[in-house]
DNA sequence: TCTAATTTGACTATCTTTGTCAAGTTAAAT
DNA sequence: ATTTAACTTGACAAAGATAGTCAAATTAGA
């Protein structure tokens, strides 16, 4: 999976392939095409559930999609913290602790 | 560094090694003792101001004390998220492709 | 059992997020 | 160059999440 383009991107890039209006896109969606544009250039986070429809109204896979904004909400949360990249791996090492108790059951 | 303990866990543990009380230690961070015990407890988040502050009171290393509780920011996002694995390994590819285009200046 | 420490829950205040709206800017077509 | 539709911007409002206080209830130690 591309790792290095932005949600924002994508959205923009396979609507604009598919030649839909923000307005269009936006209207599905229920907001103002203000925001939407705003998602578009990463201004704002879009919520799950605009992720989930966007996914179907553009036909990208949802869980791609899911994964991509789930991957830039994380970044997010580290935003200029010196220690991100630390603190991203001892996540992952406490997120495989908790899979493994998980599964003692 | 241990990363199976939880920043509540550590704070408490710690505490109470000093033999020092919520009380006393609610009061160098400005705050009700109800808030640090929920902290202890990890039924709050602490703000990152607390955090360095708490490291400084309790004698802990300032920089793994916010490792561990970035850490649990993160996971936090991805609390049941079924793809939060998979989310968190592209979160780690961003911040490389990142880090990697910053040592480009 | 008494007393101090901690926990709990109801409530409030503050901050953040998510949205609307209207005005401003850009781009394409003529 | 002008016009028109698409998009962007920023000020604002509503709603939701977060961080705190306080007082009552519970727990733990002398």
């Amino acid at each position: 999976m591309k790792t290095n383009k932005s949600t924002g991107e994508i959205l923009r890039g396979k609507r604009e392939e598919k030649g839909l209006l923000l307005r269009q896109v936006a209207a599905k969606l229920d907001i103002d095409t203000a925001i939407l544009s705003k998602i578009e250039r990463s201004e704002r986070k879009a919520s799950k559930e605009q992720i989930i429809k966007l996914a179907e109204i553009l036909d990208l896979k949802e869980e791609n999609l899911l994964i991509q904004y789930l991957s830039e909400k994380i970044l997010y949360e580290i935003r200029d913290e010196e220690l991100g990249s630390k603190a991203l791996k001892v996540a992952e090492q406490k997120m495989k602790y908790i899979n493994n108790q998980k599964s003692q059951d």
